[in-house]
DNA sequence: TCTACTTTGTTGTCAATGACTACATTGGCA
DNA sequence: TGCCAATGTAGTCATTGACAACAAAGTAGA
């Protein structure tokens, strides 16, 4: 045989690459910590060491996955130069990430919904409304928007967007583009947030 | 042994009822066509003469799942007088369903979104949409909502919508609470609607 | 009524899986 | 050098989904 060291070295980041690969063309389900460990070239016990059961490698995969996200994000969040814009390229990288990767958008969502998910998942997963928010308070205090709670008005940009996001990713938008879905939301969303919400409505 | 009937009768019915118990009180991955088998008393190979295999009774499940939803819908459509009051109705219908059972909506939407749904759950998935546009179309010809077309419209407000059930069901509004979220969700779509989206921006 | 046929349910079996345990090898550290 | 925790291996077990052979119950026609 060939000299296999008795140490894979880094078996943890082999088995987080591969599990991301698996889910990506056969979904969680698809996932089998054995087939893994036969993959990665490894006994079929070894995984256990790193992940203490399956969910806990689900668990690292979402949280890797958040943080990939993040960090586009944020790279929206700073380009062009006009405030709109800036916030149409925030629901843009967003949703084009989850098409990019929407196996992996089903498992960070459905894992970090789990009833027993982790502080750092849930944290890192909220991360993306913080951006949002910031983005709304810079653009009332322009006078560009409408005054309002820039708070409410970051949670209803999110779950607006994570809906498109999530429809994206499952090509659930019917005949319609992405591109076109995502813009004619941000749009309206703006459009909303510019004219102002009659407060009398929230009663 | 007390004398069991050979024949169940109305085993499919009974399958089909625990399934969604079991779904909602521990997921899709607590579901065993094994254990199911033996919460309804009946041996193991039994569910196999309703449900080719397991796919086929989450689809099942899904199926159910949107068909009782879609009642909530077309209830709420036609409630009150005002079309914005009615509009919110819907909307607070939708999420409402969400909140009820969290688990079966996760099942309803990620079966939608499987490659090889059938044409009968994607269309029965998609039934919502129509009442939307419909309603804004009706709002457009009264004047109420600026010109716009109505089918993308629908198609936005219920992916915003879309979003705020998924994040209500997974209790991911933070500290809000669904009431204030599905409602300003829906007074600034709302807003967006009536103040029109500037034909510019979408370029 | 007798008889074939279909539906529904039972029992037995198989390969695959996740989880667990006991054991072996490695590399770092005192 | 020698100890020891970390890492990987090998073996085992119960559970599961799927399948096949068989049995019972209902059904329809001569």
């Amino acid at each position: 045989m060939t000299d296999q060291p008795y140490h894979h070295g880094k078996l943890r980041e082999a088995l987080l690459g591969r599990a991301m690969e698996t889910i990506e063309e056969a979904g969680v389900d698809g996932l089998s910590l054995r087939q893994l460990a036969r993959d990665v070239k490894v006994s079929h016990g070894a995984p256990a060491k790193h992940f203490r059961d399956k969910q806990a490698l689900v668990d690292a995969v979402a949280l890797a996955g958040f943080e990939s996200m993040n960090r586009r994000i944020l790279d929206a969040a700073q380009s062009g130069e006009d405030l709109r814009e800036r916030f149409v390229s925030v629901g843009k990288a967003y949703v084009d990430f989850a098409v990019d990767h929407p196996a992996l958008l089903t498992v960070m969502y459905s894992t970090k919904h789990h009833p027993d998910s982790s502080e750092e998942l849930r944290s890192t997963g909220a991360q993306g409304i913080h951006v949002a928010r910031a983005m709304i308070a810079e653009a009332q205090q322009a006078g560009v928007l409408a005054a309002g709670d820039p708070e409410t008005l970051a949670m209803v940009c999110f779950v607006s967007l994570h809906g498109t996001a999530l429809l994206a990713a499952g090509g659930q938008l019917d005949g319609n583009s992405v591109e076109y879905v995502v813009t004619a939301t941000t749009d309206t969303l703006w459009a909303g947030m510019a004219a102002g919400v009659p407060a009398a409505q929230l009663n």
